[in-house]
RNA sequence: GCGAGAAUGGCGGAAUGGGCAGACGCGCCAGACUUAGGAUCUGGUACCGAAAGGUGUGGGGGUUCGAAUCCCCCUUCUCGCACCA
């Protein structure tokens, strides 16, 4: 432990202790001022700000455009990974505005969650005090990290004006079937004091997404939303760009799979059946028992005197199981006869009903037909009760005609055939589950059914910080909605915060007790508050007319936000934010989307087009930053001794921005420089001395900037900064070659102009700067996108290489439009390729373009 | 186990409708200017070799005049899911 904070506190120390005295120092060239971040960057901050000249616009003759950044955790101090999602963003943002967009890029805060109530217990304060004290500095903060936020159109989530439509959600999902109240084993986090979502608990360790606690179960009341009924349209992925990563996973989270439910009689009990679910029909001459989930209802009834005790002792231990840690390398199938038989729907025979606790109460119906030859864990449980294993399938024209010499357990869909199943014999996949389902159904006593891994939303969170649920109970009448017209259910400022684990709304009497609005009886309110990925799953719309009908009493048909400005505004065009949301927020936001469409305030479209996930910026060691490991960079240091824009354009630098990356801090050095360059490129100098004339350079410097234009716009449309700014890196390197000959020619100007405009988005401050140093008034951010011009950026001459049978040997320059015969002359002319051709035969030669030209000898 | 993605110098990475491998940057080496250099400037920097030249994109095959790029097999790593019937 010691060992392991010295280590960081090293690393932290030497990470720190290279401020640049003066990062602007250069000896060479005329100078006029140095470059100070710092200066310019708090000037601009506040004039940009003071000119409103980010702020939405709803309406302007340019196409709109909403660009949309994750909304972050009011944590306290920005983060570089904010830094990583947000200055890219702000970037494309930036250069779709200059591209003629009307971009709404708006900016809030997830205010409500559980890092504030903590924080509350350990400081005696109430955590709306802490929250909002976090969000004034990380308002500074972003700021100063020069994003575009159109700050006027801020939301901060558990401010009752906006959290009081989220509790008009709930109300209509509820009035829709939407919510409901259940009571049913739940996951819940003991570090935490909470439910879960399905979705929060992460991994076969079966951990709490927060704080890693492993979850554990318990039966409690709580509100679900129907997300499952969604299943279908949410596999649907039309209309948008999104990643493919993204799709894919949510597709595996909802975990379709088709398959036949069917009722088998139990033996010896008239009417009783046993209904099981199976994606496998074709192999079910192979049952042999059937398994029930302990938990299953029937196992009370079926369980033979005999067998009781065993069966309840088996219950009792599974029961436990799931309360303590699941072990990973324990996933031994084992259970107990029920002493109960079921009849084999299609041959009568007799089939043993055993429970065992890798048949899960929670996914289709509970029970399942065990087919040990065809299905790995049937098998490994036959092989240890030693049930017999007979096959019924295998692969098309296998020697054994009864699958004989077959390797047990094969599994395969495709290729297999039935044998050993009387009629069915020879059918193939996939006409022998067609086969199987309509007998099955031509008896009556099953029917298809598609079945679903994703499991219903649980939204109720024992915690006080969050969206109160707008919901009474009341002895005489039950539960009751509270009436749209009291909503917010308001938070009281006076909970009092104890360390109890329990939520302060249970003991806060004046919250608790309250009139029921039915029968005007003594009633109590619902104490849980809401999931806060509710909060996050309709903040894009709040965004363009926030707090809507702010302190004003709503009715029933009212909505949560002005349609009028909505409705046009959407879909978001662009998303961006981390890939690990693509299950929890980015699934939760599409079915809000669905639910509220249905509820008839949206139109029903996907609500955002197109979206990117960013990779995960990393410490200096490639692990993920934390603060035992001592890796975390600390953006203020950073900006404080480079200057935001160079700490933006590194970020941007690193790597693909979708891959991450780990923190190099010498690398940021780089960076610098090409500021400073930049700096020293951009400032007008005075009186310079006659620039000479020439032609050809002033010609070639036009090409380049066109060349770098071509590259850079492109670059920016597919979020590639780190090769845009490699190309900006080289034009700097080629202004300061051409620096001596053309410096205060209008080529030089032009291109000068080109680069703090291709710049600009990266880097806001110091282009602003210098554009209103070479054109006082005008912001650099106002101005259009330079226009590309293909002709202005061709060459005069390129390079042709020529190989002799795929390898280099010579290269060349020539003409633009060199002919493919002449290529061929030329190349076979060269001196080099004379002397490598000598006594060998050229078969062949092929030009390709104006590029190449590989020689095929001998 | 299933699904998705990746593997290129000392490091981050460029180049995939096949066509100069290593752009750009970091680091490193040498030099210049300096009282000084952790500033700045100039040159160099994949590997082997004195050179000519040869070899190189995780490994092995293949297609092609030509493969980092396409196909097949394998290895390793990252992410997601995981007793889902």
């Amino acid at each position: 432990m010691t060992d392991v904070m010295a280590a960081g506190l090293g690393r932290m120390n030497n990470g720190g202790q290279r401020p640049r005295a003066d990062p602007s120092a250069h000896a060479t060239g005329v100078m006029s001022t140095k470059y100070h971040p710092r200066e310019i960057e708090a000037r601009w901050s506040a004039q940009w700000a003071e000119q409103e000249l980010y702020e939405f616009q709803e309406h302007a003759a340019r196409p709109k455009f909403y660009w949309l950044t994750m909304l972050p955790y009011p944590s306290g101090d920005l983060h570089i990974g904010h830094w990583y999602a947000m200055a890219p963003s702000d970037a494309g943002a930036r250069f779709k505005r200059m591209n003629g967009y009307n971009v709404f890029f708006p900016i809030g805060f997830d205010a409500f969650g559980l890092p504030a109530e903590n924080a509350a217990i350990k400081n005696n304060t109430h955590p709306k005090i802490w929250t909002y004290a976090n969000i004034e500095r990380m308002r500074r903060q972003l700021r100063s990290m020069g994003t575009m936020f159109a700050w006027k159109n801020e939301i901060i989530s558990c401010d009752p004006d906006y959290y009081k439509w989220s509790q008009w959600t709930f109300l209509k999902f509820l009035e829709r079937g939407i919510a409901y109240r259940e009571h049913a084993p739940v996951d819940f986090c003991p570090s935490c004091n909470t439910t879960l979502a399905r979705e929060q608990v992460i991994g076969e360790e079966r951990v709490c997404e927060r704080c890693e606690t492993p979850v554990i179960k318990k039966a409690l009341n709580q509100w679900k939303y129907r997300i499952t009924d969604y299943a279908e349209q949410l596999l649907k992925f039309e209309d948008i760009e999104w990643p493919e990563a993204v799709r894919t996973m949510q597709t595996n989270w909802i975990g379709r799979s088709e398959g036949v439910e069917f009722d088998l009689a139990v033996d010896g009990r008239p009417g009783q059946t046993l209904r099981v679910f199976t994606t496998r029909p074709d192999t079910i001459f192979g049952l042999t028992f059937c398994v029930l989930s302990p938990e299953h209802p029937l196992v009370r009834e079926v369980t033979t005197p005999a067998q009781r005790g065993a069966v309840e002792a088996y219950q009792a231990a599974a029961e436990r199981k799931s309360e303590i840690e699941r072990m990973a390398d324990t996933q031994e199938q084992d259970g107990v006869f029920t002493g109960a038989y079921a009849l084999h729907p299609l041959t009568g025979a007799n089939v043993p009903i055993w429970i065992a606790d890798y048949v899960l109460m929670g996914y289709g119906t509970g029970a399942i037909m065990a087919v040990p030859a065809h299905d790995t864990r049937d098998y490994a449980f036959a092989l240890r009760y030693r049930l017999p294993v007979p096959p019924v399938i295998r692969p098309v024209g296998s020697a054994g005609a009864n699958g004989e010499g077959l390797e047990l357990p094969y599994t395969a869909k495709e290729g297999s055939e039935m044998c050993n199943s009387g009629r069915f014999d020879g059918l193939a996949w996939p006409r022998s589950f067609e086969a199987v389902v309509k007998e099955l159904e031509r008896r009556g006593i099953g029917e298809r059914k598609v079945n679903y891994r994703l499991r219903d939303w649980l939204i109720s969170r024992q915690r006080m910080w969050g969206t109160p649920i707008p919901v009474i109970y009341c002895k005489t009448c039950g539960m009751v909605p509270v009436p749209y017209e009291h909503l917010p259910v308001r938070l009281p400022d006076d909970a009092v915060f104890k360390p109890t684990g329990e939520s302060p709304l249970k003991y806060h009497k004046a919250f608790l007790h309250v009139d029921c609005p039915c029968c005007g009886g003594p009633a109590e309110r619902e104490t849980d508050t809401m999931d806060t990925f509710i909060c996050s799953s309709w903040y894009m719309y709040a965004y363009l007319s926030p707090y809507w009908k702010k302190g004003q009493r709503i009715t029933a048909d009212d909505v949560p936000w002005n349609r009028g400005v909505v409705d046009p505004w959407l879909p978001i065009d662009q998303y961006t934010g981390g890939i690990e949301h693509a299950i929890l927020h980015l699934m939760y936001l599409r079915f809000y989307a669905m639910a509220l469409a249905d509820v008839g305030v949206m139109p029903p479209k996907a609500p955002v087009r197109r979206l990117f996930n960013q990779g995960m910026i990393l410490g200096e060691d490639n692990e993920k930053m934390s603060k035992s490991r001592g890796n975390v960079v600390n953006p203020d240091a950073l900006v404080r001794d480079y200057g935001a824009d160079t700490v933006r354009a590194y970020l941007m630098f690193i790597g693909p921005w979708d891959q991450g990356g780990p923190w190099n801090p010498k690398g940021i050095e780089g960076m610098a420089r090409f500021m400073n360059d930049v700096w020293y490129l951009g400032t007008p100098v005075e009186a310079e001395a006659a620039p000479a004339q020439d032609a050809e350079a002033a010609r070639q410097l036009t090409g380049a900037l066109h060349q770098t234009l071509a590259k850079v716009s492109e670059d920016y449309l597919a979020f590639k900064y780190n090769t845009l700014l490699a190309a900006l890196m080289s034009f700097r390197n080629q202004l300061k070659a051409a620096r001596p000959t053309l410096q205060g020619t209008p080529a030089w100007n032009t291109a000068i102009d080109g680069l703090l405009l291709m710049l600009a988005p990266v880097a806001p401050f110091i282009t602003e700067e210098l554009w209103q140093r070479r054109r006082p008034g005008e912001s650099i951010h106002l101005q259009p996108w330079p226009r590309h011009d293909p002709a202005l950026a061709r060459t005069d001459a390129v390079t042709m290489v020529i190989q002799i049978n795929g390898k280099f040997r010579d290269r060349m320059e020539v003409s633009p439009d060199v002919k493919a015969e002449e290529m061929q002359t030329l190349a076979l002319e060269r001196p080099k390729v004379q002397e490598a051709l000598a006594n060998r035969t050229v078969r062949k030669v092929i030009p390709v373009g104006n590029k190449l030209v590989n020689i095929v000898v001998q």
